[in-house]
DNA sequence: AACTGCACCAACCGCACTAGC
DNA sequence: CGCTAGTGCGGTTGGTGCAGT
């Protein structure tokens, strides 16, 4: 049995908010506070919405600290930073931003700043074990492209720190993707000594196969988007978070 | 001009956590 | 200590507008 719903979505409206329903949970706010219990808001604001819903609308859109309009590439090097150290902590990295929301960052991220990285228009480069000083700030530097920046990465977490979901690049790729195709498919392909790892023409597949070319040892990995083909072709720009949860991940 | 594909972003969903009883 | 309501958060979805064909 599941957890009960916190609200009948029968009764509540849902979707876009119209100006008359941002005025209203405006003024109420204004007038009672955001302090206090988001489920019983809607009712005694006089609102047919969910208290989840005013409080991501209030949240994420109505607060008048809120900073609308596009990142700038300040804001830009401190998410590379931070999603470097905290992974997708995203309330945690909108907390570092005034006027950002997490949900603001999020999509962002998804839409910007990832494909920025996938593109090389960003590059990430891990610091060395030597070179582990984590920046106060961000370092974000052009490259002689104009076009392309490099984030530098601290190469390890402090060890009060979780572990970093993120920039290191595989140091040994070709047992990461196995490990990965194993735990996905669910069978060992140790067997696979010395495999031959292919990319697809579009980068957005991976087939792993042993170089005797016993074809039941081939795995296929759909990561259904594309890498840099030339980076992820000499697999120097695999980062580590690259989640290969993700990947549809069959064997051949 | 019509259609299609894509990017963007607001909003929703469901799970985890926490406080109060 | 266990249960429940409320809250916070991250992942995902869907609507809208724009660019390209």
């Amino acid at each position: 049995m599941g957890r009960a719903p916190c609200c009948d979505k029968e009764k509540v409206k849902r979707g876009p908010w119209s100006p008359d329903e941002d005025a209203t949970l405006k003024s109420y706010l204004a007038t009672h506070g955001t302090v206090g219990n988001w489920i019983a808001l809607p009712k005694k604001a006089g609102l047919k919405r969910c208290g989840k819903s005013c409080r991501l609308r209030w949240l994420n859109y109505l607060r008048p600290d809120i900073k609308h309009g596009g990142f700038t590439e300040e804001e830009d090097a401190i998410i590379f930073t931070l999603y470097s150290q905290m992974g997708s902590r995203w309330s945690a990295i909108a907390s570092k931003l005034p006027g950002r929301t997490d949900n603001d960052v999020k999509n962002y991220w998804n839409t910007k700043l990832k494909k920025k990285i996938l593109t090389g228009i960003v590059k990430l480069k891990p610091m060395t074990e030597n070179d582990n000083t984590i920046p106060s700030t961000p370092s974000l530097t052009q490259s002689s492209n104009p076009q392309n920046s490099e984030i530098n990465f601290p190469a390890s977490q402090n060890q009060h720190s979780p572990p970093s979901p993120l920039p290191n690049m595989l140091d040994n790729k070709v047992d990461k993707i196995h490990d990965a195709v194993v735990s996905e498919i669910g069978t060992s392909n140790k067997s696979i000594i010395n495999p031959l790892v292919s990319i697809s023409q579009d980068s957005s597949s991976i087939a792993i196969q042993d170089q005797a070319g016993d074809e039941s040892m081939e795995s296929f990995m759909d990561f259904g988007f594309g890498f840099p083909h030339d980076d992820v072709n000499d697999l120097n720009c695999f980062p580590e978070w690259v989640d290969f949860s993700y990947a549809d991940i069959k064997p051949n």
